[in-house]
RNA sequence: GCGGCUGUGGUCCAGCGGUUAUGACAUGGGCUUCCCAAGCCCGUAACCCGGGUUCGAAUCCCGGCAGCCGCACCA
């Protein structure tokens, strides 16, 4: 068994990812997160939160997962999510009905299914594997389709990203940030892709969990007032120059935006916080490295992207973020197709003074003269710059009919306006995160092996704080006397808050090995020494070292070693094992 | 979606036309004042699903589903 197949026994067997359906025969691409799954999934999502709502000021909303098909038009989804199929009827192979016809139309993007499969016929095109016929061309969509009510009156869509949530809340978001540039909303949620064949357990699912972040941005400005707090943070960077030579380079975030390597501080202050987030779940730091899309992989809506890969024993580099440069592509689109204006109106420091000239017809003339049409009249003079008002005749069109008129009707004034600011639309910087990659790869990241007396002993060196269990309660043997302190303790442990697991089955070695599977940094284990002196030992997970502290003071020295307030060694007294004394 | 390989208790595996379906580990109960998967006793627990061939199918054939590997796909 190599480490892939042992990390996904491991976590099939304790707990943290069923393949879903197994009763009824199961269906690729569905994952149920167990009993230990989870939790850990919920801490990985609960650390986000930190860093992103409450540290960043993000504000969390949560949308439908259910769309309605304007959305996804707007956001490309429909069109760019989809391609028209075609399949050989002899060999069965599939092929992308529109690239076959590339070489004959110009453009196969704007041709029907049906004028496509016409375009097949006519040119007698057959498999380009072996001459077969082709099938009528059909559509494949990586997106789920279903009804809205009854009848087929709306089609909805689930959502293949949680993005277009915020995007379409903008004016709403715009209202409660007070009308002020930059603010940013972020969703965690499901979004869902039919994948044609999904793979690789949760690398690739149907069903899968986004943490995403819309920051609106002034494109005017794209410092971030906080880089300086992040511009010493040394990283991997596989920019599309280091890719040529395929070689990464560590180096600075301050370097990195002085060399041009990251476009702008608001991409890399984002990057170097998902850098910081992924470290602090338990993505391993060799383990990863920040790679910028080539210029051909970019999406639809980006302008620069950098992914944060990391490395998978069997996979090689999987990305499980991406952060992009999404431009206004998004609020633009969106405003076109819905109509509303996307715009936010951003003051200047100081009003501006601009000289303007004023057109002013003479309604008293034209009215009589124009009846009717003396308006559009008018506004055609107004629309007029100003050189075409000088002469002896002045010349507009109206509904494609050219009017002239003596300059006397038109007055021209200069006068001095006070500019207090413009409309602008925002930019859209995205951190993205697949959860579900990121706990996969935190159990990949996590899982030693270290021998103990001959035998492999298997660990999740979890952090403490995605760790689903923190602390197990065990007391050295299943007897009464034991029981009874131990089971105050772990009430205790409890009402702290702490998720604390309880086992008297088998040996202690026994247990400890459990836990030790599962990732628990800490049991607490009470012994003889507890009925006598009134204390209880504490082991660490990773060293397996003891130390011994009094029962009244166990909660507290367990909370400040989660936390990392206190190490391991001057929490208690250090217990000597039997066989060295 | 195509092609190849695979599918037996929770896990790993034996059985390859007739067995009360083998075993190990894990797991539950008991014994053992037992700090790193010890020992002994007892127990729970499986042939992926559906058709077919056959007197008889876990075993052979077909289809489906799932997993792995290649190809394609991955906005």
């Amino acid at each position: 068994m190599d480490k892939n197949e042992k990390v996904n026994e491991l976590a099939r067997r304790r707990g943290f990812l069923w393949p879903a359906f197994e009763l009824y025969g199961g269906a690729a691409g569905f994952f149920d997160y167990g009993p230990l799954g989870a939790p850990l999934k919920r801490r990985i999502e609960d650390i986000w939160r930190q860093f992103f709502v409450i540290q960043e000021g993000f504000a969390e909303i949560e949308a439908p997962t259910i769309g309605v098909e304007g959305i996804y038009q707007a956001s490309g989804h429909l069109s760019g999510f989809s391609d028209p199929l075609t399949s050989c009827k002899e060999c069965k192979e599939i092929y992308r009905a529109d690239h076959l016809i590339k070489h004959i139309v110009e453009v196969p993007d704007a041709l029907t299914n049906e004028e496509i499969y016409r375009t097949i016929q006519e040119n007698e095109i057959g498999c380009p594997e072996c001459g077969g016929e082709l099938s009528t061309v059909y559509e494949f969509n990586l997106m789920f389709k279903t009804m809205i009510g009854p009848g087929n009156k709306m089609t909805g869509y689930l959502r293949p990203e949680t993005a277009q949530g915020m995007f379409i809340n903008f004016p709403r978001l715009l209202r409660h940030f007070r009308d002020s540039l930059p603010f940013a909303a972020v969703q965690i949620g499901k979004s869902y892709r039919n994948e044609i064949s999904p793979r690789q357990g949760v690398i690739r699912l149907r069903e899968f969990t986004q943490a995403e972040a819309e920051i609106f941005i002034d494109p005017r400005d794209k410092t971030h007032p906080r880089f300086a707090e992040i511009k010493e943070i040394k990283m991997k960077f596989y920019s599309q120059a280091a890719q040529e030579t395929g070689t990464e380079e560590e180096m600075t975030f301050g370097e990195a935006v002085e060399r041009g390597v990251v476009a702008h501080q608001m991409l890399a202050y984002y990057v170097a916080r998902t850098y910081q987030f992924l470290l602090a779940v338990g993505v391993s730091p060799d383990k990863m490295r920040f790679r910028q899309h080539k210029a051909d992989e970019m999406a639809h809506y980006a302008a620069d992207c950098w992914d944060a890969e990391v490395f998978l024993d069997r996979l090689g580099w999987i990305e499980i973020v991406g952060v992009a440069d999404r431009t206004d592509f998004d609020l633009k689109a969106h405003a076109a197709t819905s109509k509303v204006n996307l715009s936010v109106f951003v003051h200047y420091d100081r009003p501006k003074k601009r000289q303007k000239i004023v057109v002013k017809p003479d309604f008293k003339a034209l009215g009589p003269r124009f009846k009717g049409k003396a308006k559009a009249v008018a506004e055609a003079l107004k629309a007029l710059p100003p050189e075409k008002l000088q002469g002896d005749k002045i010349t507009v069109l109206v509904d494609g009919e050219s009017i002239e008129i003596e300059p006397s009707l038109v007055s021209c004034e200069t006068v001095e306006e006070e500019v207090r600011g413009e409309e602008i639309i925002p930019h859209v910087i995205e951190p993205s995160f697949g959860i579900d990659r990121i706990l996969y790869t935190v159990l990949d990241h996590s899982y030693y092996e270290d021998a103990v007396d001959g035998e492999t002993r298997a660990v999740l060196r979890f952090k403490p704080a995605v760790a689903p269990i923190e602390v197990a309660v065990l007391p050295l043997m299943d007897r009464e006397e034991l029981i009874v302190p131990a089971k105050k303790i772990l009430e205790e442990l409890r009402i702290r808050g702490l998720r604390v697991d309880w086992d008297t089955s088998g040996s202690i070695g026994r247990r400890y090995r459990r836990n030790d599977e599962v990732g628990t940094p800490y049991e607490v284990t009470v012994d003889y020494e507890t009925l006598e002196l009134g204390t209880v030992t504490i082991r660490d997970r990773d060293s397996m070292q003891q130390v011994r502290v009094a029962i009244e003071e166990v909660a507290d020295t367990l909370q400040s070693l989660l936390s990392g307030k206190v190490k391991f060694l001057e929490a208690g007294t250090l217990v000597v094992p039997a066989k060295e004394k």
